[in-house]
DNA sequence: ATCGAATACTTCGATCTCGAAATCTTAGCA
DNA sequence: TGCTAAGATTTCGAGATCGAAGTATTCGAT
């Protein structure tokens, strides 16, 4: 086993240094290797990505949580609209934190919201033609930096990862009920 | 290719479903495939994973940020003890958060601030023994989902997908610099 | 030695989020 | 129909977070 060599005085530990001491910290308060390790790779893989994501998207001027609200209306939209508490569920948040969320996208026109014909009680929320646009441009912009990140792995080794992690996400299904 | 069948009236989505939809979108907006369903399988298991942790934290009277706390400094207390604006960094917060943060957990006897006797201008965190108990308790609680979550890969299976993700881990650190 | 820039933490005002209560609409039942 | 229970959204007060300014210490150059 590889010691972890601190890092010269002054610089930020590497993500692997990290990693490393993540799963060994874990494992030995009593969690078990072969679960760490995954579990561990995957939330410093997921906050990598957000520290990332955040950047680009503050130059699109949108915070996470807009963006949140921006993606799940982008995949939902062509069969059936979003209500706020759908919403809020979907990007864990209070159905109140939407209500502001949802005051501020309307005011920049990235949605719309309409009352709801059947149901007057649901407000239904889409995505305006800005807010479409707004989507994809930050699309194309993340895409690069998943491109990257996914740079060291082959066509072949992506295929066998995103089929591991699509077993796990199956499972989640079940595990929920239980 | 499956059709995404609807979900029966009134009954959440899976997550397979929602999973599938995810990906669908961002390749509609232009993503590439082999990138997206690894990159939102990731965020998908993140998302899930934080919000049972968030359940179970709160069993123990803590939020998701002084998890975030505890655990840094469980894993590098041994070494060397680590300094509010290390921990705000580590935890993705500002400084100014992470002294009210602190102030808190001081309160509840979580953890410890010692001036650092070789420069006063910095304090150092350190944690103290219910400080320890609580993480040992976390872990463990958590420990027993993330089994869950893992239950349908074989050792084996584990093992693989561990490798390629820390493969990608590795490749954080040069990706990071670009 | 001393001055100025850099570093580390805290305080301050504004903004965001949360949970609970309030408002309005719909559904079920006699 | 009339009445009560349930559901969806918004409003409200309390607490958390942020960026910027403030305070104190250290480092480097003259």
């Amino acid at each position: 086993m590889t010691k972890p060599r601190p890092a010269a005085k002054g610089t930020a530990p590497t993500a692997h240094d990290e990693y490393r001491a993540d799963v060994a910290a874990y494992v030995a308060a009593g969690g078990d290797e072969s679960v760490q390790r995954v579990i561990t790779a995957v939330h410093g893989l997921a906050r990598k990505l957000n520290q990332w994501y955040a950047r680009q998207l503050a130059d699109l001027d949108l915070s996470a949580g807009e963006w949140a609200v921006l993606s799940q209306l982008a995949r939902s939209n062509e069969d059936e609209a979003l209500t706020p508490t759908q919403l809020a569920e979907a990007t864990s948040v209070a159905p109140s934190s939407m209500t502001h969320r949802l005051d501020r996208m309307a005011q920049r026109d990235l949605i719309a919201r309409a009352a709801d014909p059947d149901n007057r009680t649901r407000v239904l929320i889409t995505l305006t033609d800005e807010g479409w646009a707004t989507f994809k441009a930050a699309v194309r912009e993340s895409d690069m930096v998943e491109s990257d990140v996914l740079g060291p792995l082959s066509r072949g080794q992506r295929e066998d990862l995103a089929s591991l992690l699509e077993v796990l996400i199956a499972g989640l299904d079940e595990t929920q009920a239980g």
